[in-house]
Parts: structure tokens; sequence; C-alpha cells
DNA sequence: GCCTATAAATGGAACGTTCCAATAAATCAA
DNA sequence: TTGATTTATTGGAACGTTCCATTTATAGGC
């Protein structure tokens, strides 16, 4: 069907009865073409079904347009959307950039790292798997491509980040659960060896001091980061001697869990337990009861890091400032009403 | 920090004290060269922190392996499990596989399968964006790149597809709600835009004419495709003079809105309203009540794709069969309890 | 009509790899 | 030893593009 061997450049000039370098011209856009060759030599391109190759072109240009984005869990939809914003400013840069995905194993993203490299990559936006050792981006930097970290960060590390306030959010979610009445709470999930663990337990934490809650009544449970981890550190809780009577969860998949678990014991999220998740995807506002979650607007957070990406390799540098992205609690019905309210008919502070 | 032009083999050999074309061949792992000389050539390229250039090799070799993964929303769970199934072979195979979304806009999709020709990859496995037109993937046959459709077709066309059965896994639903008693059904979301939709709907229509449901009993209400949709469509069924009694949807997600379309207004899915759902997405078996859906086994079938996609290659060609997926209905709460029993105490048929 | 200035088109070298044919070195059979 | 065979290594051409320095065509000024 197809004439076997590839069509080149070659190929367009006799078609169009011009030299190769016209048609380079042209393929670049030059202006220094005259209109109606350009017309000619176009045609020429559709006729001999022409594509071009990349790989060739590279050889001589400084750099490609191709940009990398490896991500570390493309089902969660969390990390779904955060590619979908980055995409969406890429997309209006005229760029198409290459998803890799790594499924959270750094043996993988090992992989896919190298393949982008080989690619000749200008950029590469990464979110990191868990587990990824310190070295894994050495060769990067040696290679002097730039990099940003999406959503997560490396422990010591000097490329730049693009994340949300997770200790924020964790101290913001706490606090307003605190609020409520609570007195003995609980976190919910992950494990240390993330560093957005250690931010969001750290808000939690800091949270209970300043709020005058007693460190051992300040619950610490990990757990895998899904329904099924959720599901699990309920149990873990109610188990307890002293179980707590509300949690924040490290994300969204585990507070869905605990709530799943919570009603298969026959106790309703919200009046009976206060559950409260992180990142608030699209779902968390659909369930029953809705989910009160720290919202990150990941895909913002993706749009961010593809700007700054874009900067870097406009200015060449490998270095770029952190980005900080602001967090808010969106209050639903999963943690309930006032607690003081119901257990203790008349509070201490009044109206505050 | 790092040295600003990149290593190439010119550079290994020299260090090595060999000639290039030792180094090429280490690189490819040749037998022909001495183990020792072997040993001395990877020492040197780790020390000039070499990143193989893998398109000037693409322009000597005959073709890449590299395969490009064309999905038209990455943020639907039931698109990222077929990703994912994809993924898992070509990891095994030892392929970095690149993933473009297109976001279901055809435009898009151009830009994307362009950019992934120029790359020079080996094959391209595509799940087409909605309104894709049947000129579209013309370029690519002209190029003899082998292409595998995946869960959804184009209405004309050769290339091969790998999707579930669409007809039967709607058919099967259909009857098992016909079976339990419902005599005025509907089907929920889509657009005729979509062959998939074609295809579930003419199971659906098939299965109320054999059932002995009058035509005028089948109704159809399109929509979007989403949790939004569903919502639509169950206000707008409800709204009918003569209301059915039960939903076959285009998706979970029509479904899941549906149901929350239901709660909304104090009816409870199942008993109130029976609604079936199409694809099995993880969420369907931990919802409140757990959705009856018809499982497609999606990563199944991206891993199946795969295999086609390795062999073409393999074979050198541009053919190969189509896959149909096998489908079960999976059987949970959201189609309720058996319908003749509760409206009609007595049935004709006994025991069955 | 001639020289100069500008516009348009072109040939050749280079990019980093692979592959082939050729060479050099080592081994063996006699 | 010598020629034949095998084992390791090598130089050169080619792949499809870009970019620079030229060449050729067109127009302008006098």
């Amino acid at each position: 069907m197809a004439s076997r061997a590839k069509a080149t450049i070659f190929d367009i000039a006799r078609e169009a009865g011009v030299s190769k370098s016209t048609v380079s011209l042209v393929l670049q856009g030059s202006g220094l073409i005259r209109p109606e060759t350009a017309v000619k030599v176009r045609k020429a391109i559709e006729d001999v079904g022409y594509v071009y190759n990349r790989g060739a072109a590279n050889l001589r240009k400084a750099h490609s347009n191709v940009i990398g984005m490896v991500i570390n869990d493309l089902t969660n939809p969390f990390f779904a959307e955060l590619a979908v914003g980055m995409e969406r400013v890429f997309q209006s840069a005229g760029i198409v950039p290459f998803i890799g995905n790594t499924a959270e194993n750094p043996v993988r993203q090992e992989e896919v790292l190298k393949s982008l490299m080989e690619q000749g990559v200008a950029g590469l936006i990464v979110s990191p798997a868990r587990g990824t050792t310190p070295g894994a981006f050495r060769r990067l930097e040696m290679a002097g491509v730039p990099v940003v970290f999406a959503m997560r960060r490396l422990p010591e590390s000097r490329i730049p980040v693009i994340a949300p306030d997770n200790h924020r959010g964790a101290y913001l979610a706490t606090a307003h659960l605190i609020g409520k009445g609570h007195r003995r709470l609980v976190f919910f999930g992950g494990s240390s060896d993330l560093v957005v663990y250690h931010e969001r337990l750290g808000g939690f934490r800091e949270a209970c001091e300043t709020q005058g809650i007693a460190a051992r009544d300040a619950l610490v449970v990990e757990g895998e980061t899904s329904r099924r981890g959720g599901i699990a550190c309920l149990e873990t809780a109610l188990a307890m001697a002293e179980p707590p009577t509300a949690a924040l969860c490290f994300n969204d998949a585990v507070a869905f869990g605990a709530m799943l678990a919570l009603r298969k014991r026959g106790l309703e999220p919200g009046a009976d337990f206060a559950i409260v998740g992180f990142d608030d995807v699209a779902e968390a506002e659909h369930y029953m009861p809705a989910l009160t979650s720290v919202a990150v607007d990941s895909a913002g957070l993706g749009e961010r890091a593809a700007h700054v990406m874009l900067k870097m390799i406009q200015s060449r540098t490998t270095r770029a400032e952190d980005h900080i992205g602001a967090v808010n609690l969106v209050v639903r019905e999963s943690c309930g009403p006032d607690r003081r309210t119901r257990n203790r008919p008349t509070g201490t502070g009044g109206a505050a």
C-alpha cells in the first residue's frame, strides 16, 4: 500500500523542483521563500506523504521541543488531574508532552527517565515514585536537563518543587475538627517514606498542640494510601481501648475507605465519627455523605509546573523557585455537626 | 555544573582508548567484543555522563522501539486502566510507551499523532477521540505504521480493534432487568457520534425485542457520558408521562449520576428504580448501594492490545484480527430485588 | 546599460549513530 | 614456520535534517 521507503526532504525537493534547502526553509516557516514557492513545496509535501523526522532535525538543532511528564500513578484521579493541568498549558504553547507512567515503582521510573532522556527531551516534570533514591536524578542534573518536581519532593534535592501547602492544609482541617469539639483525634494512612506524609502529619500535630490537645490524644495509624488502607485504619482505630472520634485522612481514597468501614459497622460518618479527607478529588463532592476535604487544586498546580518548566527552558537554566500552592478546606457533611452541642449541652466558651 | 556539550560515543572512545565502532558495539550488547574491553568502555560511559541519542540511532536503524499510546481521556479511570494494562506488557518487553492525552478533542489528537509520528514510533495504540473524522488515520496508514484501536472504533476503517463485546454486555444487563420484572426500560446517556453507543444501544434494543418488551416501552435518553449527564437523564425520564422503572446506563459515571439524582428525590436506587452501569470501574463495588455493572476488564483489553501491537511490529504487518473481549454482568445492589414479587404478588411463571 | 542592494534559492558540511567491509591479532593445523 | 581460520577491532559511508556561506535572480539608482 504505502511506498516502503519513507519520503525525505529530497523526495519533496525533486517533486517540487527545488533544492532540499528550500524545502527545509519551508518546513520551518521561514519568511525567506517566495509565497508561490512555498505553496508548491507544501503541495509536494502532501503528495509524497511526508512525515518530518524530528530525530534527524535534533541532530543539528540545539534542542528539541519535547517535554516529558513522569507520573507516579495515572489511575489515581488526583495525579491524572495534575497531568491534565500541565497538558493544558503545553497545548496552548504548541507542545505535545509525552507522559510516562511509573506505577509507583522506582525501577520503572529509572527506565522511563532513561527513555525520555534518550529521546532528547527539553525538560522533565516529575512526580517521583515512592521510594525514589536521592541519587536517581543525578544523571539528569549532569546532563543539564531542566527538571521540576510536582506534588512530591525528594528529601535532599535542589530541584524546584511545585506542591500544595500540605502542612497548612492539615492544620486547617485538624483545627476544624477540634473546633467541632473533638478531643481525641487520629491521622489515618500514608507512610513515612513520603515527604508529603511528614508535611501533612506535621500540620496535624501542630494543630493539636496549639489547640490544646494532649500529645497522647493525637493518634497516628499508618496504612496504605488507598480505600483498602482506609478500611484497615478505621478497624485499627476503633479497636483501641479509648477510640478517637475524628480522623484526618492522608488522602481522599483513605477517607472513602474509612467511611465505608464505618457504614459496615453501622456507624454514620459525620454523626458518629468525623472524617476529613485530603486532595478534594471530584468524587468527594458526590459521596454519601459528601466528604469534607482539603482542596489542593491539582490541575492548577499542573499548570503552574508547566509554566515554570517553559520559563526554565526559555531561560536555559536548571534552577527555579519553589512554588507552594494555596489550599482550602471544603466543609461538607462528613465531619458532622458541632460535637459540643451534642455531647456536652452547655459549652464553656459561649458563641465562639 | 555539567559539561555544556553532550558527550558522544567519540568522547567515550577517546576516554576508553578504543574506536567509536567498538563503543557502538558495546552499547548494543554485541557478543563480539572482548569482555575486558566492554568493561573498560562501560566505565568510560559512566565517567563522561553519556546519554544515548536515540534520534541519531534511528537515522540508521530500520525502526525505533518507541510505541505511542493515544488516550482520549486520562481522567476517566476506565481509560487510565486501559493504559495501565498496556504499560504492563510493554514493561516486560523492555519498552517504554509514550502516552499522549487528547482530552476527547480531535484537533488535539491530530497534534498528538503528528508529534508521535515525528518521533518515529514503531507503532500506535489509539483510543480515538469522539468526533474523529474517518480520514484522520489515513496519513498513518500511508506511512505504514501499525495502528490498533482500543476500546473504540471508527465507522469505516480497516484498522484492527480490541474492544469489549458491547452488544452482548448490554443485552445481558437488559435481560437481567427484564427478568426482574421490569416492563418499561430506558437507556441513559451517550450520543450517536460514538460507535460504542450504537453497539450498547443495539444490545439493549435486541434484549427488549426478544424478551417481549414493546418498542414503545424501550426508551432512550441521550446525554453526556458523565455524572452530570446521568443526573440530567434521570430528571428527563422521571418527568415523562409514563416513567420507566429501570435504566441501563451508557457507563458507570452516568449510573452514579442517576443514582445521585434518585437520592435527591428521596428515591432509593435499587428498591424504587433499578440502575445498571457499564464498565464496572473500581468505584462501582464501593458505592452505596453497590452498582450492578457490566465488567469489561479494561486492563485485560489493554494487555491484549499491547500484545497484538508487539506481534504486528514483529511481523512487519499493518493488519491484524479484531479481538472482542468477553464481558460479564456483575450483579450487586443497584438493580434491587425481584420486581414481580413486589408489584404483583403472584407471578405467572412460578419458581424461575 | 552598469553597478549595487536586496531577495530567493542552493550546495556542502555537520550532527551522533549503525552497519558493512576491511584490517589486525590471536589461534590452530600441518 | 606458514597459510588458513577464527576472534576483536576499526574506518568510512550513510541516515535526514539544519545552518552557513554562496550563488543566482530581481529590482533599484544613476
